[in-house]
DNA sequence: TCCGTGACACAAG
DNA sequence: CCTTGTGCCACGG
């Protein structure tokens, strides 16, 4: 696999139960800011043991398909770790993760 | 090689 | 709340 996706699988294994990141903030923190989208495709590979339920898009929803099957899915697996949702999003300003406190703070980036 | 599509993000209207 | 437009880049036809 790319290193890429490697790194994204580990950065989400960190985020803590309870807690979700935006894939433009895992693609920030990994030195990407680009690569939102590309989050989104390692997390379409992601292997089990990767917490991909915690991944949310920046507006704190859920950005799956039915086809997918999921999108009920990651809901119900985010209640079950406490995350509950409003109107169909994750609050984040109460459950995003802050990751390592390091660059988490400087998310707006141009047109984007 | 070109083109359409996608588990994204942001700015404007 | 909504839709458009732009930037980004991997994948498949």
């Amino acid at each position: 696999m790319n290193e890429f996706q490697r790194r994204v699988w580990r950065l989400v294994m960190k985020i803590p139960r309870g807690k979700v990141a935006t894939y433009g903030q895992i693609a920030v923190w990994l030195g990407w800011p680009r690569r939102a989208r590309m989050v989104g495709m390692a997390m379409r590979h992601c292997p089990s043991g990767v917490p991909w339920q915690r991944v949310v898009n920046a507006q704190g929803g859920i950005s799956l398909r039915s086809a997918f099957g999921s999108m009920l899915t990651q809901r119900i697996l985010l209640e079950q770790e406490g995350v509950t949702l409003r109107r169909g999003r994750v609050p984040l300003a109460r459950y995003r993760w802050q990751g390592s406190g390091k660059a988490s703070r400087s998310r707006r980036r141009q047109g984007g």
